[in-house]
RNA sequence: GGGCGAAUGGCGGAACUGGUAGACGCGCACGACUCAAAAUCGUGUUUCGUAAGAAGUGAGAGUUCGAUUCUCUCUUCGCCCA
C-alpha cells in the first residue's frame, strides 16, 4: 500500500486553490453571506503557534459555511504599523518599511502552506499608504464632529532616550531601553472622544448575545458605570476657595466625614506654588503611580493645608482640607471626602494623621454598638450614628434616600460617572499612520485639507536620533500653505486605531475615495464570526465598537454600531517548559525524549527539569515552529492536532506525541481509503440493511452539531469513531454506490479539518457532490435501545429492548431476569420511575 | 482587594435542558508480525477485590427516586481589573 504523501498533495491542492482563485468571493444578493473574520496578525517575522490555532477554527468555519451554500467572506491582513518594526530598523538600521514587506512576504508564503480558504486578493496591510490615506481623512471626520480634540496629558517620559513610553516600557519605574527612571511629563497629545459613547458602548453589550458573557463583564467593568452623587463642600481658612466639588458613589456616609483630599494636580494647588513643603510633597506623589493599584497598595501620603471644609448634612462638623497621593485628578473631580469608617484608603490616611474614625454602617449581623476597629466596613448594612439617616439599608436604600435629600437642600446632584476615560491617541513614533494635521506659529492646530490628503510618512529618513525621528525631517515636518508658514504634527496615530476599522476595508479593498462602498458594507457587515485572543478582550474591541459608533454619529450614509456579531475567544498554545542544571531555559529542539527520560541533545547524561507547560514564549525558550511541524508532518496533521486536544476556547498543551497521533491517524485514513477504493472496484451487490447509511446519518449529526457549538476537539474524535466504524464495516462487501455515497459524504464533513487529504481522497473516489451533507432523522434513530434499571436508585442492569417500550411490558421483562429480580423478591414495590426509552427506577 | 471562571483515571479531555460517569486521544501492559528492533495491527486499561461486589467526578452539607450537572459553605488553581 502507498504511504500518503503528504508533501506533494498539499502541495499540489494549494497550488490548484491559488490558479483557480477558489476561495474569491464577491457581493452576490441571492446568497446568504457569512462574513468570517480572524484578527490580524502583525508581521513579526514568522508565524507561531498561537497564529496556527487561530487560523485553524476560523479555516474550519469558513470551509464549513462554503459548504453549507453561504457565500463566505474569509480574508486576510496585516497590523502592520507599530514599534517592533521602528525598533528593528533602528537596531539593524534598516527600513521599517522594507523590514516589514519582508516580513509580511515570509509570513504569507507560511500561512498559505496552512491551507487555508483565505481570499488573498482582498489582502491589506494598514502601513500602505492605499489604507491610512482612508484613516487620515476618518481622523478629519470625526474633528469636524467634535470626537476628535487636543489637551495636555501626562505621559512617561525617557530622558535618556527624549521618549514618550508605552505604560508595558516601564519596567519598575525605569525605561525598558536606557534604564533611566522615568519622569511624568506633560504634553499636548489627540484624543477619541469616546467616553462621549460611554452609555451606547455600555447598552450596546445587551444586544451581542452571541459573545462570550466573559467579555461582555469586562467591557462593563472597564466602562465602569457608577451611580453617585455631586457634592459641594462649603470652605472656611482660605479666602479665594470658597467651594470644592466632590463625586461619591456613598453619599451615605456623609456623616463619617472626617477629612477632604484634594488631587495634587487639582486646580486649588496653584495657591501653594511657592509652598516649598508642598512642591516636594506633590514631587513625593509623582514618585508614586498612578494606577490604582499603586494607590490600593502605597503608603498614603498628605499634606495638610489650613482650610477646613464643612458637612453638608452638618454645619457645625468641620474636617480639615488634605491633599493627597491616591486622589486621581481625572476621576470625579480630583476631590473626595474621606470617610475612613468605610473606605480603606480612606482609613489608612485616617490612622497615620491621627484622624477621627466614626462608624455610621453596621454589618446586618452586628448591633447599634458596632465599631470600626482595624480595618474599614465596605460591605453592605444599616447606617447607623447619622441622625436622620439612621436605620436606612446600606448602600442601596441609603443612597438613594441621602440624594433626594441633598437634590432637596440644594446641596448636591445625582451623578452618573463612567471610569472610561477618552482615547489617547498620540503616538511620540516614525512607524505609524501620521496625523493629518498642521499648524500655524501661534501652535493652533489646523486640519490639512481634502484635497491635500494622504499626508504620506517620508520614507528613508534617520532613525537613530533622540525623540520621534519626525520632528528632525525638516524638510517634510515644514509646509507652505497658501503662502502661509506651518508646521506638520510629527505625533502619529496608535495602532489600535489601524485595526479600528480594517474589517471594513476587507469589504471593499480597492475602493478609492471613502476606504469602503455603502453596497459593499451593506452585504457583508457585520461580521458573523470574529475569531481571537481574549487579550483584545477589551481594548481593540471596544475601539473598534466605538469607531462604528463614531461613523454613524450625525451620518446617514452609515448606521452600523456593533461591527462583530458573533465572538469567539480561543486559549492559548502551551507547552512544558525545560531548564538545564544551571537554571537556563533549553529550547524543546535541544530536549531530548530517551525511555521517557527528557535530557539534553548535545549531552545524554544531562537530564533536563521539567517545568510547568506554559503559553508559548520566546522568553521561555518553549516555542515550536510551525514551519518545521509543516514541512515533518504537514499542514493537515499540524491543523487536526492544534483542534484536538482541548475545546478551542481553553488552553491546549502541545506534544510531540500528540503531532505524532495525528499524522499516524491520517496516515489510518489514508490506508482506509485504499482498502475502501478496492472494495469500490469489486462491485458487490449485498446491502446489510443499510447499517453504514444509518451509522452515517448518526455521526454527520454528530459532527454538524459539535461545528455550530465550536466543540472542535468533538469532531476529532468523531473523526476517530468513523474510521473505526468503516473499517470494522468495509469486510462487509457493500454495494459500491452505497459504499461511495457514505464514505463521500464523510470525506465531505472532514474537508474543513483536513482539507488537502479530503479533497484528495473525494478526488480519487471521484465525488460529484460538494455540499455539506444533511441527515435523515429516521435513520438516526435506533432499533434497539438500552434501557437502565435500578433498584433503590442503583444501576444494576441494562435491558436491551425496541424504543418505545411500556412500563407494563418492561416490568414483564424484569420480572423474568434472576439476576434483576432477586433484588426486589419479596419486598414491596413502593414507588416505580419510568423514563421512557432511558430508565426505570424500582423503590423497595 | 474586587469580578469572572474552573476542579472528572497516570495525562489531555467526554457526558444534550438532573437519568448507563470516564466517549475519543495520549501513555502504559499484554499479544501478533519479526532472527531482533522500529513501524504496524489486535486486546486490555478509574480504584479496591480472584470473584460476586463495593467505592468513586476538589472537601463538606442540602434538594431529589436519582446529582459531574441544581443550592449553600469551604479549599485550591486560573484569568481579568485593580
Amino acid at each position: 500500500m502507498e504511504r500518503y504523501n503528504f508533501k506533494k498533495i498539499e502541495s499540489e491542492w494549494q497550488r490548484l486553490w491559488e490558479r483557480e482563485k477558489t476561495f474569491k468571493t464577491k457581493v452576490d444578493e441571492s446568497k446568504k453571506k457569512f462574513y468570517c473574520l480572524e484578527m490580524f496578525p502583525y508581521p513579526s517575522g514568522k508565524i507561531h503557534m498561537g497564529h496556527v490555532r487561530n487560523y485553524t477554527i476560523g479555516d474550519v468555519l469558513a470551509r464549513y459555511k462554503t459548504l453549507q451554500g453561504f457565500n463566505v467572506l474569509h480574508p486576510m491582513g496585516w497590523d502592520s504599523f507599530g514599534m517592533p518594526a521602528e525598533n528593528a530598523a533602528r537596531e539593524n538600521n534598516l527600513d521599517p518599511k522594507k523590514w516589514t514587506e519582508q516580513n509580511i512576504s515570509k509570513m504569507k508564503s507560511q500561512l498559505k502552506k496552512l491551507g487555508l480558504s483565505i481570499d488573498w486578493d482582498r489582502e491589506i496591510s494598514t502601513c500602505s499608504e492605499d489604507y491610512y490615506k482612508h484613516q487620515q481623512r476618518f481622523f478629519l471626520e470625526l474633528l469636524e464632529k467634535k470626537l476628535v480634540y487636543r489637551k495636555e496629558n501626562y505621559v512617561n517620559w525617557d530622558p535618556v532616550d527624549e521618549t514618550v513610553l508605552a505604560n508595558e516600557q516601564v519596567i519598575d519605574g525605569k525605561g525598558w531601553r536606557s534604564g533611566a527612571v522615568v519622569e511624568r511629563k506633560k504634553l499636548s497629545q489627540w484624543f477619541f472622544n469616546i467616553s462621549k459613547f460611554s452609555q451606547e458602548l455600555l447598552d450596546g453589550l445587551n444586544s451581542l448575545d452571541k459573545w462570550p458573557n466573559k467579555v461582555k463583564t469586562m467591557q462593563k467593568n472597564w466602562i465602569g458605570k457608577s451611580f453617585g452623587c455631586e457634592i459641594e463642600f462649603a470652605i472656611e481658612g482660605n479666602p479665594s476657595v470658597k467651594k470644592i466639588k466632590c463625586f461619591t458613589t456613598r453619599p451615605d456616609t456623609l456623616f463619617g466625614f472626617s477629612f477632604l483630599a484634594l488631587s495634587a494636580d487639582h486646580e486649588i494647588s496653584k495657591n501653594y506654588k511657592n509652598d516649598q513643603e508642598f512642591l516636594k510633597f506633590k514631587e513625593e506623589c509623582s514618585k508614586t503611580g498612578t494606577t490604582e493599584e499603586a494607590i490600593a497598595v502605597g503608603e498614603k501620603i498628605g499634606f495638610k493645608t489650613n482650610m477646613m471644609a464643612i458637612n453638608p448634612l452638618d454645619p457645625k462638623q468641620k474636617v480639615p482640607v488634605y491633599f493627597a497621593n491616591f486622589v486621581l485628578m481625572d476621576y470625579g473631580f480630583g476631590a473626595v471626602f474621606g470617610c475612613p469608617g468605610h473606605d480603606q484608603r480612606d482609613f489608612d490616611f485616617a490612622k497615620k494623621y491621627g484622624l477621627e474614625i466614626k462608624t455610621v454602617v453596621k454589618p446586618n449581623n452586628e448591633n447599634e454598638n458596632f465599631k470600626v476597629t482595624t480595618e474599614a466596613y465596605a460591605g453592605p448594612g444599616i447606617l447607623i450614628n447619622s441622625h436622620f439617616l439612621n436605620g436606612l439599608k446600606a448602600p442601596d436604600e441609603s443612597v438613594i434616600e441621602t440624594i433626594k435629600i441633598l437634590e432637596k437642600r440644594n446641596l448636591g446632584k445625582k451623578q452618573i460617572n463612567f471610569r472610561l476615560k477618552d482615547w489617547g491617541i498620540s503616538r511620540q513614533r516614525y512607524w505609524g499612520c501620521p496625523i493629518p494635521i498642521i499648524y500655524d506659529e501661534n501652535d493652533n492646530p489646523h486640519p490639512i485639507p481634502k484635497s491635500k490628503l494622504p499626508v504620506k510618512l517620508p520614507e528613508n529618513i534617520e532613525l537613530n536620533v533622540k525623540g520621534n525621528p519626525l520632528d528632525s525631517v525638516k524638510n517634510w515636518k515644514e509646509i507652505d500653505l497658501d503662502g502661509k508658514k506651518f508646521t506638520r504634527e510629527t505625533d502619529t496615530l496608535d495602532t489600535f486605531v489601524c485595526s479600528s476599522w480594517y474589517y471594513l476595508r476587507f469589504c471593499s479593498p480597492n475602493e478609492n475615495e471613502y476606504g469602503f462602498k455603502k453596497e459593499d458594507i451593506d452585504y457583508w457587515m457585520p461580521v458573523d464570526q470574529y475569531i481571537g485572543g481574549i487579550e483584545h478582550a477589551i481594548l481593540h474591541l471596544l475601539y473598534s465598537r466605538f469607531f462604528m459608533q463614531a461613523l454613524s454619529f450625525k451620518n446617514k450614509n452609515f448606521e452600523l454600531l456593533e461591527p462583530f456579531d458573533g465572538l469567539f475567544t480561543q486559549g492559548m498554545v502551551c507547552h512544558e517548559t525545560y531548564k538545564d542544571p544551571d537554571n537556563n531555559w533549553i529550547s524543546p529542539d535541544e530536549v531530548l525524549n530517551i525511555e521517557g527520560v527528557k535530557c539534553l541533545k548535545k549531552d545524554k547524561s544531562i537530564k533536563v527539569t521539567i517545568g510547568a507547560s506554559e503559553s508559548m514564549s520566546k522568553s521561555k525558550k518553549n516555542t515550536i515552529d510551525p514551519e518545521d511541524i509543516i514541512l515533518n508532518y504537514g499542514a493537515d496533521s499540524a491543523r487536526l492536532f492544534i483542534l484536538s486536544d482541548s475545546p478551542p476556547e481553553k488552553d491546549v498543551q502541545w506534544s510531540d506525541e500528540g503531532i505524532t497521533s495525528a499524522y499516524k491517524f491520517i496516515q489510518k485514513l489514508w490506508n482506509l481509503n485504499s482498502k475502501i477504493l478496492d472494495e469500490m472496484s469489486k462491485d458487490h451487490k449485498n446491502d446489510h440493511d443499510n447499517e453504514l447509511t444509518k451509522y452515517t446519518n448518526r455521526i454527520i449529526k454528530k459532527i454538524t452539531e459539535n461545528l455550530e457549538n465550536f466543540s472542535y476537539n468533538k469532531i476529532v474524535a468523531n473523526f476517530h469513531e468513523l474510521h473505526s466504524f468503516f473499517s470494522k464495516q468495509i469486510m462487509n462487501s457493500y454495494k459500491k454506490s452505497t459504499l461511495k455515497e457514505n464514505y463521500s459524504k464523510i470525506l465531505i464533513t472532514m474537508t474543513p479539518v483536513i482539507p488537502h487529504f479530503s479533497n484528495e481522497c473525494l478526488k480519487l473516489i471521484n465525488a460529484k457532490s460538494f455540499k455539506w451533507p444533511s441527515y435523515d432523522e429516521k435513520d438516526i434513530k435506533e432499533d434497539i435501545i438500552n434501557i437502565v434499571i435500578q433498584i433503590n436508585g442503583k444501576k444494576r442492569s441494562l435491558i436491551s429492548t425496541k424504543p418505545d417500550i411500556s412500563e407494563e411490558n418492561l416490568m414483564e421483562l424484569i420480572n423474568k431476569d434472576e439476576k434483576l429480580f432477586k433484588h426486589f423478591n419479596g419486598k414491596e414495590i413502593k414507588r416505580k420511575i419510568f423514563i421512557k426509552n432511558k430508565l426505570i427506577n424500582i423503590i423497595t
